[in-house]
DNA sequence: AAGGGTTATGTTATAATATTGCATTTCCCG
DNA sequence: CGGGAAATGCAATATTATAACATAACCCTT
């Protein structure tokens, strides 16, 4: 089966699983507990592939019978963004599986304001004067929130206002 | 009387009716209403001279006699932003006046985690691999958000864990 | 200055997002 | 196994944001 990855078509169901047993091995390294609800919080974000809201999410847990509670899923959504398995994207308050797991990166997204789907590349950080602003100002950087909003190629031709 | 602004020292009571005249002078050659509730809103985040809740900013229009319900302050600055004279900080769901009112320009914050400060730089939104990515991908920007986190100047001082 | 459409405001209610607190269970490591 | 740390279940509540609708103000054209 192949569905839209970002903006392109792919093998989803090995792109699943790839990141799952990514996710394993890190945290089996590391002694970090994937538990039940953290993992099948992590394999809805890479099935829908697209950013979801904590309470999407969560319906998603609750139907697999892991509690209906906000914190079930704000408690799983934390743990894989800590870890690195999954963004926040804070311009939507949403969440999405990470392209990149493992890699130490700066994320930066493309995010569709149309149908939500969100394409994961990086940027190389202090090479568009925020660096250069932080260093001059004094400022100790420890995280970068960088998002741009807009039309991904399909809804640019379905809706190309 | 001078106050921090961003982390440097400024004349800020001139800061403060430089901003309104030129918002004034904006709305003014475009027929824009800047009514006594958005003037208010603006010299409110103007005076603050860091990033502000909704709410926060809601109880200081109540206190001016604007009414207490959120959508007077939302509205209130869902028009600054709009017409460029705050910013929304999606990473804190927080607002902010703009640091260079009429110029087009992509906004870059440093936010302290600590005291809330917030310096607004810009970017060259080109320069960074976004724009590269963007036109790989096909994705048309129509809003970019750059937000650093960490610590300004003086809370690395206070609190230098 | 009167009509008529648009924009702004006042107000109530509710939706959507997120956290706190505490009791209980599970896990890990000695 | 035993004790401390981590994770979970659950209830309550805090915070952020919008919908909906009525009234009032503005502005443009006559």
């Amino acid at each position: 089966m192949t569905k839209a990855h970002g903006f392109h078509k792919h093998d989803h169901a090995a792109c699943i699983s790839d990141a799952l047993t990514t996710a394993e091995a890190y945290c089996a390294a590391r002694k970090l507990q994937f538990t039940p609800v953290r993992r099948r919080t992590l394999e809805v974000l890479l099935a829908h592939h697209r950013s979801m809201g904590a309470y999407e999410v969560l319906s998603h847990l609750d139907a697999s019978g892991f509690g209906a509670q906000p914190p079930v899923a704000y408690r799983a959504l934390d743990f894989l963004v800590k870890h690195g398995f999954a963004h926040k994207v804070e311009a939507m308050n949403a969440y999405v599986a990470c392209s990149h797991p493992g890699a130490q990166h700066v994320p930066a997204f493309l995010i569709c304001r149309q149908c939500s789907t969100v394409q994961e590349t990086q940027i190389e950080p202090m090479q568009n004067g925020l660096g250069d602003a932080a260093h001059d100002a004094g400022f100790a950087i420890e995280r970068a929130v960088v998002e741009a909003q807009g039309l991904c190629p399909l809804c640019q031709q379905s809706a190309p206002e």
